[in-house]
DNA sequence: ACGGCACACTAATACGTTTTAGTTGGGTGG
DNA sequence: CCACCCAACTAAAACGTATTAGTGTGCCGT
């Protein structure tokens, strides 16, 4: 029997609720008066056609709204118009961080002026997101990965150069990686906190860390211990795991340890927001007490009052950057490379201050903005 | 010519730098010594197999990591174990609401324990987005869609069923609509607010809306209109695309008129906070002389000071609910119908009291939280 | 003892493209 | 006038799996 020549090609569906039938490239040939092969040709506009049969093809099957199937082209080796990405942080803290949806957003903006969509997966540890790896890529599902949170030891990036997918690390520095790596100087971006409290004063400093097992959080720690010598800092760290729970309970050991601190630098807004609302309750006049710095920008820090000191980076523009350089990866597979993303800059807002400058008898006054609606102190951008 | 017999297919490609041969079935049923029928008849949980060559066959697909290519099984029909979800909003600005990528979370984790990951795809505007519908359904490359944002006359739903498509309408209500849809009671939402700020004695409001050709949006001002009425409330009403600029000058505008409305609510926890921002920076006591209320919550309306009360919702949740209903949808493709998700419940915090009552001479000592840590008694303080 | 039948499995074909290897038909140079 | 070539197109063979229609077995009841 001939295959499904008892298919209706165009039948007149208007107002049936039966589906219509699927259309295939030979009833485009057909319409079009010509064969399989030329309506290949045309949608991907290879040579060997004239002009007006291309443009006669391609006008039957817009008007059809027909497009290649892509599971049949992808089965010829095609690509797959689409990345993947497996986050492995709890799926509940997701929303909650800024970085993502930002980094997220940047990343997607840039992959669909290619038209290529990111796969996006939600896992519980890394045993299973290294399982998605294998069967994204014996699957053939993805075109390329991007890697986040890159951890000391990871055995990710080789996994991923073994199943020769093309991908892209965010955060990867350091020893020679297998794979391209988009990362940002986190020692030199702490340095500048860092001396922006040893200018104004300070001379024991908390921080609140993130997870301690990523790169970058070991970027920033270096930083700390370096800044001993050369800044005459001393440094007190606790780890968290940068919810703003954890961040909330460090900041409370911070503030009942003797001596005292005088400024805390967290690793995330959403830290930096829920110490500086601890600080608050335990009546710490924020800047007068006790300085905050965050290491990430969003508005987050931006909403409170005082509003926060942080670092801050386009991260749009990581995502982008992450998208060109993967869609790079993908079309040329060139050697792995180590590429840098600009280092965020400080931006000085109200809660840091010289240390020790008690407040009036009002505790808060110092968080208080003056009747006065300066726009300085409360919004404005710069130093 | 046979095909590709001159294909090593077991090669010892350890340390190789070239890429080792792809795995098809056919080697699989070759080591396990069956045919490629049976290979997929085991991949498939398909009756007509012994357990114990069903067992073999696994073992031996997983020793070597192969699974199916999901090209040729998408081919012959099969899911593609993802759903689309395209957004029209500028990319910029989807960072920073909360709502989203809490939504976002909520769905993707609910699909991935189906195994199902996330198309996400971001596009200029609606003309854009139903191109893209198109061509995802033509290039048969989802299982399913999520549609965000119905518009009043929005004409995505039609598109959609007519490309029978399966897809969940997220805030679609009303007219009989062509698809499934999860829905939220707006108009109860919104009327528990004013309900609220009744009680406390407001008569005048102002509302800072979102996006009016929104359906929800819709609903809300309804129950602005029906207020009037029914609680003695006069709503002014300032319509906005829910950034936090058009936030804070919307705010500008009600506080600058005259008479001046004694409480704001806010279509958005963004807004809202910007709002406060505001409204502090104008020396308007909060909650002494301007009550604000936000339509959502997050962690923007718990962390400024005076907390904003708000109306909460457990968008995961909403993300998870939306997301079952489409894979039932998928699953079973059943006649639209529309489900409503838990109403919102208002939250009363630190930013709603009576109006007029001016505070102490530090115009703060309302903000401030008693000295008791416990996050969840600033918030269960209801009426 | 034999038809029948369930069971375990296989051969062959279909899925809808892309690609390779042709096949025309007309023009061109010698 | 012929050999040759090029442009324009087509026929047929992949791509890797799922499925349908079988093919042998061994076992059962009568």
């Amino acid at each position: 029997m001939p295959p499904n020549d008892d298919r209706v090609p165009l039948g007149d569906f208007a107002g049936l609720p039966a589906a219509p039938a699927r259309l295939r490239s030979t009833d485009i040939a057909r319409l079009a008066g010509v064969s399989v092969s030329a309506v290949s040709l045309a949608f991907n506009a290879r040579p060997g056609l004239s002009e007006t049969t291309r443009r006669r093809i391609l006008q039957v099957a817009e008007e059809l709204n027909w497009r290649p199937h892509r599971a049949a082209r992808a089965l010829k080796g095609a690509n797959n118009d689409a990345v993947g990405l497996v986050i492995t942080r709890p799926a509940r803290t997701l929303g909650v961080e800024p970085f993502f949806a930002h980094f997220l957003s940047g990343l997607q903006s840039r992959l669909s002026t290619d038209g290529v969509a990111t796969q996006l997966l939600i896992v519980e540890d890394v045993q299973a997101e290294m399982a998605v790896y294998r069967r994204w890529a014996a699957e053939n599902r993805v075109d390329g990965l991007v890697l986040l949170d890159l951890e000391v030891d990871d055995r990710r990036p080789e996994l991923i150069a073994g199943l020769r997918v093309p991908a892209v690390i965010l955060g990867g520095h350091g020893a020679p990686l297998p794979l391209t790596s988009v990362w940002v100087d986190d020692h030199t971006a702490m340095t500048r906190i860092l001396h922006h409290l040893a200018t104004l004063g300070h001379r024991l400093v908390g921080h609140v860390s993130g997870i301690p097992s990523y790169q970058h959080t070991r970027r920033r720690l270096q930083a700390l211990t370096d800044a001993r010598d050369t800044l005459g800092i001393e440094v007190v760290s606790v780890a968290t795991d940068y919810s703003d729970t954890q961040g909330a309970l460090a900041t409370r050991g911070l503030l009942t340890a003797t001596p005292r601190c005088t400024a805390i630098v967290y690793d995330s807004d959403v830290m930096a927001a829920a110490g500086l609302g601890v600080a608050t309750e335990m009546t710490v006049p924020v800047p007068g007490e006790l300085s905050i710095v965050s290491f990430d920008d969003s508005i987050i820090t931006r909403l409170p009052h005082p509003p926060i000191t942080a670092l801050t980076r386009d991260t749009y523009a990581l995502g982008t950057l992450t998208a060109t350089e993967l869609l790079h990866v993908i079309a040329e597979r060139p050697a792995p490379r180590t590429l840098q993303a600009p280092t965020p800059e400080l931006v000085v807002r109200g809660s840091t201050a010289p240390p020790g400058v008690r407040g009036t008898e009002c505790p808060l006054a110092g968080m208080i903005p003056p009747k006065n609606t300066d726009p300085d102190q409360m919004s404005a951008d710069s130093p």
